[in-house]
DNA sequence: TATGAATGAGAGTTCATTCAT
DNA sequence: AATGAATGAACTCTCATTCAT
């Protein structure tokens, strides 16, 4: 799934940008064949170039995996915009949810970054980019009265961290499982007289959190 | 967390049981803490004994996992029959549900093999250990309308899955955020009149899904 | 004793080649001195480079005592070659286990393949190259009545596996005492009319031989 | 002061003697299986004792090789015994020849100590016991004019050397390989005009070699 | 700039040998 | 005396990263 081009601050000489582009690609393909552990040199390979080459466009593996992700982001954030802009507030949620899983279904690596959380800067950078549409679309979902007003756009992090974990039971030939437990998540943001337990996390604990794990990783 | 001593076959010298039970704990403690790509170098310093040791006692890396793990599912058994036995069978879903995400929270290992799937006849085995008890809590609970009556003992399997990839979102100091999404998922396991999607997973469709995982891993 | 280079299919860099090289000629050198046993490190030592750098050159172990047994055997075919030349068949075939010897001698590992036969495939690769030769030689010493006819190539397999066996009883100083044997070993070549018992080994024969070995060694 | 000095060096237990010869039993099945690289556990377990016994037995692994070689080496010296005892001595000859081989073949690291020379000093013993029963053996086949008279007993090592190699030679249902090359040493050692290169080797020098074989293993 | 090649620091595993019961 | 258990030192092979063309 070759992600939209990136703006990149420095300009680059033609070849070289579309090197650096199919490396993204090429580590986007293999992460989501062999998660993030997924050897440089295999995707170097897979992208026609030498592992140099790709040292040359990213300091380390960790930067690769860094851009490919961020590339992930844009991609999460125009889901959010498009759900955002559905008239019908619950049809919007549903779709962010299962477009949202989509694509973290088509890259493993991804479920490996929300899971394992390999950065928590990136987890700070999905945040800031979909909470502004999601608040939007929850705001209208409360004010039909088709979505509890206890629930924040914060709360998706977590929520799609937890629909990311079982995107891999899909098993070809069978209805796709987890729309079953997408289902599930949106009955219970159905309005309801029983109140969720604390608050929804503010941005600085999601991205401590993320943080944290990124560090347990090393 | 030294979970109970697992029964062996053979008879060991004191030391040697104490040894090995040091071995699984460790395992526990640095799974915990790195997943299972943990070094078993690492694991046998933590557990004050050389290397060779930790191969006397399994004859390699993957049994050790195999051996903590299924103290684990002895662990999550309890766990499932407890919550059977609760006379309220809202009550017993709640604590099973919160008394697992404390087990799987304990241990990033635990969380590896239900997200990674480590070996699909662990997976096999742990939701044959969990589905009577928790089959005939639903039971109970759909005769007092108290749960709804399209959910089945096998979709707790990726339910805590789901629950197992945010458990390390806690932060020290501030109120712990899983309880606020077991809360989210119980309140879409009420009695709604809109029905799931698709039929819960059979076992078989579980442990493919879970072998599929294992699999990519190698 | 550095064997003569090989045909490499792919093109490398002068510094590769000129490392690769090194490796096979350590290969020989370390092999020679300690047997096929030798370890990679310290043959990559040997070579003044890394071990990975062996890797790069060769999959495994296997694989780099196979092109080092590679050179020996080209070195073999060109014996039997120009000692299928001398108009003397007498004086060739002299030459032909003289020669073969010095060979064996200065490569302890070559023994080891003969011995101990590494790879059955080698083995039938170096009777391919020498068998022509030597019955050629054979014929025309049957012809002028200097070889009892009862001989054939394939018997000079076993012929210098024999001699092989005894290539490190030289003692600096002393006359090399190989010669000895190999003197006896043409006495009992001469026409005679005492027959040898059963028949020469066939090709096929000396292959499973070989194989036989190699299975046992793992 | 005790006249009877004994022989034997300590006074064993009657089970530790049971078991010390259970362990050199066990090294020859398993040496004759797998080579000298055997491991002494592997050893052990066959001997149905535990690998400190072998200890305490052996100081280590290496002697309890040299133990069980010899035992082969009065195997051999009974073989040279009753090779000279033939009244005929070519007959002598040839069985002294096809027995000591039928002895190597039944020892795969009888083959080991021979070619790759595990220790020197067993190699000088084993001819210590041979040469003289040979030397008688070869004496009088001389004066009968049956066996060449620049040959001598201590020629027999690198000759059974020789043979050693080729012990593995044998295929299930096939006229067993080594006999014909048995029969071609016969042939050279036929009386000729040509006398043999250089002179027999003295036992110091054989030893040399043997030693300095040793050596290089380590 | 891009490449082929090289490397150091492990990871998993094995084995001769020693220790503690 | 004999055993179960433990160990340190290897050995094979891998990979992120750097160097030399």
């Amino acid at each position: 799934m070759p992600l939209s081009a990136a703006a990149e601050p420095r300009r680059l000489r033609a070849d070289a940008a579309r090197n650096r582009q199919r490396l993204i690609d090429a580590a986007a393909e293999v992460f989501a064949a062999r998660g993030l552990d997924a050897t440089l040199d295999d995707i170097a390979r897979h992208a026609g170039v030498n592992v140099a080459t790709a040292y040359r466009h990213f300091t380390n593996k960790h930067e690769l995996a860094d851009e490919f992700l961020r590339q992930c982001i844009e991609a999460a954030a125009a889901i959010a915009d498009e759900a955002a802009a559905d008239p019908n507030p619950w049809a919007g949620l549903t779709a962010f949810l299962e477009r949202s899983l989509d694509l973290i279904a088509s890259n493993r690596a991804l479920v490996d970054v929300l899971t394992r959380a390999h950065d928590g800067d990136q987890f700070a950078e999905l945040l800031d980019r979909t909470s502004a549409p999601l608040e939007r679309l929850l705001a209208r979902g409360r004010q039909y009265g088709m979505i509890r007003d206890d629930i924040a756009a914060t709360d998706f992090a977590p929520i799609l961290e937890m629909l990311g974990a079982i995107t891999g039971t899909g098993v070809p030939g069978l209805p796709y499982l987890p729309h079953r437990y997408i289902a599930l998540i949106l009955a219970g943001l159905r309005p309801s007289p029983q109140r969720l337990p604390s608050e929804p996390p503010t941005p600085e604990r999601l991205q401590r959190a993320a943080a944290s794990k990124a560090a347990r990783r090393g």
